[in-house]
DNA sequence: CACCCGTATGTTGTATACAACATACGCACC
DNA sequence: GGTGCGTATGTTGTATACAACATACGGGTG
């Protein structure tokens, strides 16, 4: 088994939370794996209590299922849930890009030039593995324009939950390719200042996330 | 102090998270004071480590702003903050009140219709005391008719961030005959399945309470 | 043979003790 | 007198040990 070694850097229970996070987001953790404390504890080369601080985090994010004196469960995906996560998203990201583009300002259309760059060139170069995160980075620094940092989070919990259908489709290129051009096509809305137009290609890259999704659930 | 004597009937984790959520809705915890965990746990008859539990799940939901390494935070309030809650409530209570009007079977109606009987009642017996969780009932109540079970947790977020402000002016008589009424006219237009007039409803009833903040702070 | 209850086992929940980190203070040095 | 560093103090972070609860198994009884 391929337990991490590296020590964290930070606080172990943030360690694990991520650590976990990923394991479930990709799968490596699914509906139905007993969720041990003991036994995680002891693969993350932690004690209980660390171990515990994420696990419960991951339950209030809704990635687990907390039931009192008995073991966490890792909540089951369903063709259900991944349209109630996108319809609950696209209602937030369609107020947030509409708002982001009201109130950003150059230093704000800059931040958001730069990052898509970064994605850019990772497609270019083929590294398929940062995109889930250059893929959020890109939709955070737009969204922070906002400022509406409470409206933020409540998105970021559905993004969360929405990772895993994510992860089930964006290995292949050609998704990668439609995504980023589409974030060209949104950020060119959004320098533009056609908050309109900004939330309408949001809320239709949204959309062809579900559809995508919907042919493999 | 009037430190609350009843031992708890289920996890001390949740007693203490509750007890605390309340504090700081009602403003007993406010911006600017120090959690220290010692005191807190001292206060509470329970030790650190449920305690914790209780202080981590605050902040991830926002309540209380997670610093490592040092003492958390209460989350200050501010009108651009209530301004961003209440804007996204928005988007999502439209969005749930739609889904709950189409999607709803009639033991959903009577569902809802028995809540908002007991907040009528309430009402009419002067029992101020209830009326946030009444309140807090019926739009669940109602919303689960959507059977959006993620959407709907990230509404959560958002009306528990709101509470504080609920807080402020729900005290006054006025107000409750105000909400129930409106409580009663979108319960009709749910009952007769008009999704649109629903959501129309809906949004007016979030909006008169973020213009009645705006009077306030 | 079916059902129920007591007990054994294992897991989660909590308390206590210790380690690590952050901050503030005071002393020395410039 | 001001600045910087070392140390003291206090708080958070983690580990270990124990208690409480839930489940599963087995013996007893109808």
């Amino acid at each position: 088994m391929s337990t991490p070694a590296a020590p964290p850097t930070w606080r172990k229970q943030d360690w694990a939370y991520e650590q976990l996070r990923e394991w479930i987001i990709v799968g490596r953790l699914g509906y139905g794996d007993r969720l041990d404390e003991a036994s995680l504890a002891e693969e993350l080369r932690i004690s209980r209590i660390p171990l515990r601080h994420a696990l419960s985090r991951l339950a209030s994010e809704g990635l687990l299922i907390d039931r009192p004196h008995r073991s966490l469960l890792v909540a089951p995906m369903s063709r259900e849930d991944a349209e109630d996560v996108y319809a609950g998203r696209t209602a937030l990201e369609v107020l947030l890009a509409t708002r982001a583009t009201e109130r950003a300002g150059t230093e704000d259309v800059e931040r958001v030039r730069r990052v898509l760059a970064v994605q850019t060139e990772h497609i270019a170069a083929g590294r398929l593995e940062d995109s889930r995160h250059d893929d959020r980075n890109f939709h955070a620094a737009m969204y922070e324009s906002a400022r509406m940092t409470s409206t933020f989070a409540a998105l970021q919990r559905l993004r969360l939950l929405s990772e895993r259908y994510i992860h089930l489709y964006l290995k292949q290129p050609a998704r990668l390719q439609d995504s980023v051009q589409q974030h060209h096509a949104i950020f060119d809305a959004f320098a533009a200042g056609d908050g309109a137009r900004a939330a309408q290609l949001t809320e239709r890259h949204v959309t062809e996330g579900i559809e995508v999704l919907r042919t493999l659930l």
